[in-house]
DNA sequence: CCCCCCCC
């Protein structure tokens, strides 16, 4: 025997430790069949000390029963395994993928003499495992089906639907789920629409269990899963109070200029601000129903504009003079007028989400609209992606502009001053993109909105030569006489310069810049004397003049160059200019900074 | 067990 058994793989795999590609030995296979679903086999395997007879080959292992590869006392190697407890407590470890590595020939009957592992039950009966959605695929539906819990976020639900046709009548109401593993629809009929139609709220957590699956209708289920469940008298509901660490609802915004691209019928997510919204109408459908229906008009930082429809209720109910920011989840994209989007009945609609593309989407809109109140008609800011957005506005309206790409040469000359404030101001996340042209050794000068976080107090302040127009250090000849290398002289006094290293930051960065003499005493508020006399006489208070700057906000204009030492580049910002912050550029900074918290 | 997803 030339294989040896992994012992206390046994022990580990039933306890749900990670075991690193155990070798098992096959003891024996029980079939199970059940009802008209697939055949599962469930073997019993050793590891030479312990013998564990809940083993579940997934059904994709099934050939090796077929091929009669499952011979008592052939060697395995389980390469992938997933081990679950049941809601009494019982282990299964689901074997995923697995390879015979000896013939039962070979090994020559068990190997050792290994006895029934007895596994430690968890806590009390009480136990529950909740099960990812996702597994409904692994597990053998039929039989598990009546054991497992699963914990998911109600991420939609329909209203109540009757129906009367030839097979009948009755009522259902849909809810869409989701949990870390994937999405998946449950629908309830009948007595268990009275039963559960009020308890379940879109946007809460739920343990679900002992409802029915069966495989998906693909023609009326848009959600990625290959199951779907239908609840039934025995099906429990119960609201979940700690479900924080249930994922939201999970959207893939598509850029509305990306829309074009798609497929005619795709079902995408879309965020917008709703820019306008159409009264609501009532229209008669080819099947001579009538139906309410409303077209809202989103734009995002793409540019573009695109028509979305709402239905019914929903159509009748929203409401859009505020310009809300509009989230559709599941839309239905058709090529009417180029590109249109219609909500159906799975689509979620969130008005003004609480989630941070809504927050990003109104920032960088809104920060559109600050900025241009200085600039006339036209307006330029850099959104997130570090894009140019220019615009034009039209302030009688006060509306959203569409926002076309443009250069600011379409609008303005570039000669003007006003032309120079827009490329001139970015932000400090922007200081090394290649966007920005400072890879070159020449110097630039953008000016910013920032808060001062943080300046070093203990080199700040430097001994100069006292002469006019001369800064240079002097060396302190310790006889109390102070020489300047520059003029060649020696002074019996100096005079104090700022030299200020100042960590400043704003939404999207911080970085280190220096201050030299006048920005620093504006930043400080105090001339460099006062700070020298202050550091000499009274370091409290000395010490306070930091403190008391310490985030504060201004508009720093700087000068930016691209430095280089010993093959390393960096980033060398000199302050030219501080200027208190105006009440534009303020609110700008608060945009920003509730941008800084959704991260 | 429903299964309609609309109109221009």
């Amino acid at each position: 025997m030339d294989i040896n058994l992994t012992q206390g793989a046994v022990e580990d795999l039933v306890e749900g430790r990670p075991v690193n590609d155990p070798v098992l030995q096959l003891v024996d296979t029980l079939q199970i069949t059940k009802g008209s679903g697939p055949t599962r086999y469930r073997v019993r395997m050793s590891d030479g000390r312990h013998l564990w007879s809940a083993f579940l080959l997934a059904t994709q292992l099934n050939h090796l029963s077929e091929e009669n590869l499952l011979v008592p006392h052939c060697v395995c190697l389980l390469k992938k395994t997933t081990t679950s407890t049941l809601s009494d407590g019982r282990r299964v470890v689901i074997i995923l993928d697995m390879e015979i590595l000896q013939s039962a020939e070979k090994s020559g009957g068990l190997i050792g003499n290994p006895t029934t592992y007895k596994e430690k039950i968890q806590g009390s009966a009480a136990f529950v495992w909740f099960a990812p959605l996702l597994w409904c695929k692994v597990i053998i539906t039929r039989v598990f089906s009546p054991r497992w819990t699963i914990r998911a976020r109600v991420m939609n639900k329909s209203s109540i639907r009757t129906w009367n046709n030839s097979r009948g009548e009755g009522k259902l109401f849909s809810f869409e789920i989701v949990d870390e593993s994937g999405e998946m629809k449950i629908t309830a009929f009948n007595k268990e629409v009275d039963k559960f139609f009020s308890l379940v709220e879109q946007g809460k957590v739920y343990y679900i269990s002992k409802a029915t699956l069966k495989v998906a209708n693909k023609q009326y289920n848009t959600l990625k899963h290959d199951y779907e469940m239908t609840l039934h008298a025995h099906s429990s509901i119960m609201p979940c109070a700690d479900g924080q660490d249930i994922p939201a609802v999970q959207c893939d915004f598509v850029p509305i200029a990306e829309l074009e691209n798609r497929d005619k019928d795709a079902i995408i997510d879309v965020i917008g601000v709703c820019k306008t919204a159409e009264d609501v109408s009532r229209i008669t459908t080819k099947s001579s129903r009538e139906v309410s229906k409303r077209t809202l008009h989103l734009i995002d930082t793409t540019g573009k504009m695109v028509a979305a429809t709402l239905w019914g209720e929903e159509a009748e109910k929203f409401e859009g003079s505020e310009q809300p920011v509009v989230a559709i989840k599941g839309a239905r994209l058709s090529d009417f007028g180029g590109r249109s989007l219609s909500a159906l009945f799975s689509s979620t609609v969130m008005v003004n989400p609480d989630i941070p593309e809504a927050f990003r989407l109104r920032l960088s809109l809104l920060g559109v609209l600050l900025l241009i109140q200085g600039f006339k008609d036209c307006m330029c800011r850099r959104d997130f992606s570090l894009r140019v957005l220019i615009c034009r506005f039209d302030s009688t309206s006060a509306h959203f502009p569409a926002l076309p790409e443009a250069s600011p040469a379409d609008f303005l000359p570039s000669d003007t001053p006003e032309y120079n404030s827009f490329i001139s101001r970015h932000d400090l996340i922007s200081l090394l993109s290649p966007h920005y042209g400072i890879l070159s050794s020449q110097a630039d000068y953008f000016s910013c909105v920032a808060t001062l976080l943080y300046s070093r107090k203990d080199t700040c302040l430097y001994r100069a030569c006292p002469s006019v127009d001369c800064n240079k250090k002097v060396l302190d000849q310790h006889n109390g006489w102070f020489r300047c290398e520059k003029c060649n002289r020696e002074f019996p006094n100096f005079k104090y310069r700022l030299l200020l290293s100042a960590n400043l930051a704003d939404f999207g960065d911080n970085q280190w810049v220096t201050c030299f003499q006048e920005t620093a005493e504006a930043l400080l508020g105090h001339s460099a004397e006062t700070l020298g006399q202050l550091r000499d006489t009274d370091e409290a208070a000395f010490d306070a003049v930091f403190q008391k700057a310490n985030f504060t906000t201004h508009i720093f204009k700087n000068r930016v160059k691209l430095e280089t030492y010993n093959d390393e580049s960096r980033v060398k910002v000199t302050v030219m200019e501080v200027q208190p912050v105006n009440h534009r550029e303020y609110s700008r900074m608060l945009l920003s900074n509730i941008h800084n918290l959704i991260q």
